[in-house]
DNA sequence: AAAATACTTAACTGATTTTGTCAAGTATTT
DNA sequence: AAATACTTGACAAAATCAGTTAAGTATTTT
């Protein structure tokens, strides 16, 4: 149930190495793909992604390789799994580029809008500078209560 | 990113439904798939599960249909969910079926998991009693900080 | 200038999952 | 006995996922 795909997966442990370099160090594909054991090719495929997205940017040469284009307390995982997934959309009728037409008589419209709203939060809440801290997040309910980060 | 399928999505409308006739009436399945635009083949591979499942009864011949095996507030979207999706899984490392092997040295674990909880928690305090009552959500995430429902 | 390193892009494909349909029943009530 | 209703299992088209292959382009170091 509600399974998230490998791309946005890898995505983000891919973006986790690459903010460890930061601010200053590029991280090459070939380390990423060594540290996170995910192939060359389809981390090729995720950066690309990324880096037209503006998260990441690129330094060509010997020594290159990818950094961070932000402050890893700027980027949340959410923006890198909007990249590479889509936006979030529980159901088909809550996807923005599908439109429902029964929202009018449909019983679980709100339902379904509620627990998008719990994990927009959620993901918009956590950052990768978290992740670089080893956060257990077990402590998120009260982040997500004072209102911080909280966008939708 | 992160949809739910059909089957759970009209699991939780039909369940409504039957819920509609709680505790008397029997709902036929006929009745179901008019209102909410289901096919009655589809229907039945999904009602037989949630019955399999114990959550609904059924009631042959003529007058016969489905009624609610428990109270409406004892049923919650979680319970439905998961008899036709299966448990929660973000990542396959977190299914329960499936096993990580990279728990200790993968960054992402403790963040999936806080996501997964974040989810469930919604999931188990929702009831069809809620949805009967047309509840918009909005006040969910008080109700989750008093700690009600949260089961996982 | 050449070689090495590194990123860039697009097309393609096999496997899996999703979303149903079809067919042939069995059970119960009027 | 007829009508109504549920039950089960097999089947299949379509979409999505996960990843590979191939053929580049760009930059720096020597």
């Amino acid at each position: 149930m509600l399974r998230l795909s490998t791309k946005g997966q890898y995505g983000v442990r891919a973006m986790y190495e690459i903010a460890r370099g930061y601010p200053e160090r590029p991280v090459n594909i070939k380390e990423i793909s060594e540290r996170q054991d995910v192939s060359i090719h389809y981390l090729e495929q995720i950066l690309n992604k990324l880096r037209r997205a503006g998260l990441i940017r690129s330094v060509k040469g010997p020594g290159g390789g990818y950094l961070l284009a932000k402050m890893p307390e700027e980027i949340s995982i959410s923006d890198i799994l909007l990249e590479l997934e889509g936006p979030l959309a529980i159901t088909s009728c809550l996807n923005p580029e599908e439109g429902c037409v029964r929202v009018e008589i449909c019983v679980t419209h709100l339902l379904w809008k509620a627990l998008g709203r719990q994990i927009e939060d959620f993901l918009n809440t956590v950052t990768l500078g978290d992740l670089l801290q080893g956060k257990s997040f077990d402590d998120f309910t009260m982040l997500a209560k004072s209102g911080k980060g909280v966008v939708v």
